[in-house]
DNA sequence: GTCTATAGTTCGATAGAC
DNA sequence: GTCTATCGAACTATAGAC
């Protein structure tokens, strides 16, 4: 089937470009970003950006939902497992905890961001420009994109604390974004600010960096929902005004 | 003296440039941005950015420095008060509480993004644009304009949390900075999030809007103060590996 | 100091050969 | 499908009149 080949070898063109874009995007922003560097980047000609995907613009949305639409399905099946979960082991066990939800939320982006192999280290980087953007494609972006996930944890937080407002439940659902977006797009300002080399260190196997090496996917996740489930409880017990 | 008034007109001038570029930079982020879109909106001609600046890249590091500056002298002045009146009221009233340190980092960046009046709102969306940016320039201006706070505010958050290891401490400099500069650039995106008008409502007082208006400064940071404090407790109370 | 005019680049996009 | 060549637009920056 010399079709189906064919068609092999030009998916991985295509990519080829997406993974390029992912990158170069991620870098400089969508107006820095010149898509003869996407191209020169991907090993592509220029002109095939156009043939591929129509425009610049086109490319970004593309580059963007690819990636999105993977967390938010990981996200809602994981909480969807949780609640699941919780429903089959007697009706009293009832929903996930606070620590599971912010867990199912954080996970999918965090391992994008730590995991090289995944691929999505850059989309981390992308992610934090389009969340800092005011103007009209990022809204349009992370409203399409994110909105519905949004709502789906903040209900889910707001179910797992009890006496927490709604209104609360949506502040402290962004505090966790925040916190997750800072997280999952390593700028290298940890190191900048950790303590001097604690030089006088014996074992050198105890200081794999400040930084996250892939492995500590799970330490780091513990730690910032440790962090976030702790404010989150402070919210419920005092009102929001 | 008629230089000193002349003086004063050209100041105005400048700043006007200045007050266009950190808003046009703010929505458009430095390569969206145009010096003939900065030019048009300060009422000035576009030759003048030039004149006055030298380069649009010389006028983005000022706007950046102008308002990080005061920022930053407005956050040591206030720590540097908490930690003198510790001392003169005994010598065991010791070191300010965590929530003091906490407020006298976020209030002059909270502040700033909330009160018009200050003419800072701008700003706030540009520091977010800057620190999401992993480029040259970004990196620079970082690190030039905030390393040095940053560690002095990890010192005074390990002082005020007895058993906070000290990469623990930067960590949640960290987390507090991340939520801290999503508070200082609403978005609208709270707005979104809030569940569908709470209809029954019979007084419409109560209900001034999810976002923050000027005067819910004191109550948007001690919200989000006392969210942070219990994070960073949590901290303290587990290994962070 | 302030303006007009424009030089010199670089960009996104496309036409057309293969 | 893939390439070369190039168009037209928009940009930063500057030269020079006033």
């Amino acid at each position: 089937m010399p079709q189906a080949a064919q068609r092999a070898i030009r998916r991985d063109a295509q990519e080829a470009i997406l993974d390029a874009a992912e990158q170069v995007f991620a870098d400089n922003g969508f107006h820095g970003a010149t898509t003869r560097a996407i191209a020169e980047l991907a090993g592509a000609n220029a002109a095939l950006i156009h043939y591929y995907f129509g425009s610049k613009e086109a490319l970004f949305e593309t580059v963007f939902a690819r990636r999105s639409d993977a967390i938010n399905a990981e996200r809602r099946n994981r909480l969807a497992a949780l609640q699941a979960a919780g429903q089959s082991a007697g009706q009293s066990a009832g929903a996930p905890t606070l620590e599971q939800v912010l867990d199912a939320l954080l996970r999918p982006t965090v391992a994008l961001g730590h995991d090289p192999a995944r691929g999505g280290a850059h989309y981390a980087r992308l992610l934090v420009h389009v969340a800092a953007g005011t103007d009209a494609r990022s809204r349009r972006l992370t409203g399409a994109s994110y909105d519905a996930i949004a709502r789906l944890f903040i209900d889910a937080i707001a179910a797992a604390v009890p006496g927490l407002e709604r209104a609360s439940a949506v502040h402290c659902y962004l505090n966790t974004i925040a916190i997750g977006i800072a997280l999952m797009a390593p700028t290298g300002r940890a190191q900048n600010l950790m303590p001097r080399q604690p030089a006088p260190r014996q074992d050198p196997r105890q200081d794999p960096g400040p930084d996250a090496a892939p492995d500590d996917l799970d330490r780091v996740l513990a730690r910032t929902v440790r962090f976030i489930a702790a404010g989150i409880r402070a919210m419920a017990m005092a009102p929001t005004r």
